[in-house]
DNA sequence: CCTGCGATTGACTCGTCAGTCAATTGAGGA
DNA sequence: TCCTCAATTGACTGACGAGTCAATCGCAGG
């Protein structure tokens, strides 16, 4: 379920308008930021009372943070599931990037808020959040440090940093597709999902010519 | 000057009180973030009274604006000054992620407050904000057309986009220093340096063997 | 029908805080 | 000595907005 546990009995539709609201938001915070928004201008995007927002959420905090969770569990379990998956690591990190790229083309105001508001503010947030990031993190440092033993990969970079530059140049990318200071369209995503691998893997350096 | 263009006289020590509660603002701001903290917590940091911020600053924004356009014009100038020095690309990389770096180490209060809180208002601030942080980007990108065009850089990936999986990576390491995810101290830095270029120069993949 | 309970409403409260402003200080020049 | 004007003070205001709550609605089961 998606609610509140603690609730004993749920009206049918009572979930609907649960997510109701929460698309609200995510329209409301991507287009005038968290702190800069009103509870009301949620509740009168979503078509409800004020109060309403209260009954389903404890508080205005509480409506960002079951955004930011809800993603990124979704992302969580796609970074495990490809993990056990029988691809090279290549593979694997093109495999992250395109799941990330593509939620931005299907949800870019979500991805939005999930950039702008939380990752960025994961500060005054719960230590949940870090806790969370740090979980993908740690994923995608497995996944190279295998590739590392395997001999696929160098190991003069620590599986860690390495992480740290792949997620790094992703949300860079989709920075700048939120800030539209790079262009945005389908060719686009599908190259830098390429360029991200091409990067990160293959390195700027131009190879000794091997003969 | 350091101070608003239109006043027509300046006391001696006018310019010293200003950069007192810019001072100020950096350790408020990067303890309780910008949108948690009163002007007030501002002026009694800085052991002045609540009106002197606004004899200084037009508003709590300009605080933050200032702190950003200050730190990030320096910035630009050492990039475009290393920019002009006889190096290799790799050198000059290596040059500007050591000033980020060690501008972290020199003020981590500051960098907090400029990547936690203004990167994040990027969006709600001017577009000021967003045209610096562009120039950077292109500063960088330039290097990297360059060396491209010399041969040191192979040419799979677009200039722009390097320059973008560069910075990423650094931000990455930064907020990894901030939030306390990633351990830090002077060798964390000298290494942190290291590897940035070893990544995005070198890449990942393990070399085909020369011979 | 009625009754119980979750869903829904929106007016209201109450603390908070950015920004204002009239008053005071004090340094330097005439 | 006195005058001027920037620097400095901090009490005050006005708006704003998160969260509360008492009232109403409407379905399901008896």
């Amino acid at each position: 379920m998606a609610a509140r546990g603690e609730r004993t009995t749920e009206r049918p539709g009572a979930a609907e308008k649960r997510r109701l609201i929460l698309d609200a938001a995510v329209r409301v915070f991507a287009r005038q930021g968290f702190n800069r928004c009103r509870v009301s201008d949620i509740a009168d995007e979503a078509g409800v009372a004020y109060g309403l927002v209260y009954h389903y959420f404890r508080s205005k905090d509480e409506v960002l943070d079951t955004l930011f969770l809800e993603r990124w569990n979704v992302m969580l379990e796609v970074i495990r599931d490809l993990d056990g998956q029988d691809l090279v690591a290549r593979e694997k990190l093109y495999a992250i990037a395109s799941f990330i790229v593509d939620s931005y083309r299907h949800d870019p105001d979500l991805m939005k808020v999930i950039i702008v508001e939380v990752t960025r503010a994961a500060n005054s947030f719960g230590q949940t959040h870090l806790e969370k990031i740090t979980e993908a993190y740690e994923l995608i440092a497995g996944i190279v440090e295998r590739a590392q033993v395997e001999g696929a990969f160098k190991d003069t970079v620590t599986p860690r940093f390495a992480a740290l530059a792949f997620y790094g140049a992703i949300e860079q990318v989709l920075s700048g597709w939120i800030f539209e200071t790079l262009p945005r369209g389908d060719a686009e995503y599908e190259q830098a999902k390429r360029l991200v691998i091409e990067t990160i893997c293959g390195g700027l350096d131009a190879v000794p010519a091997t003969a």
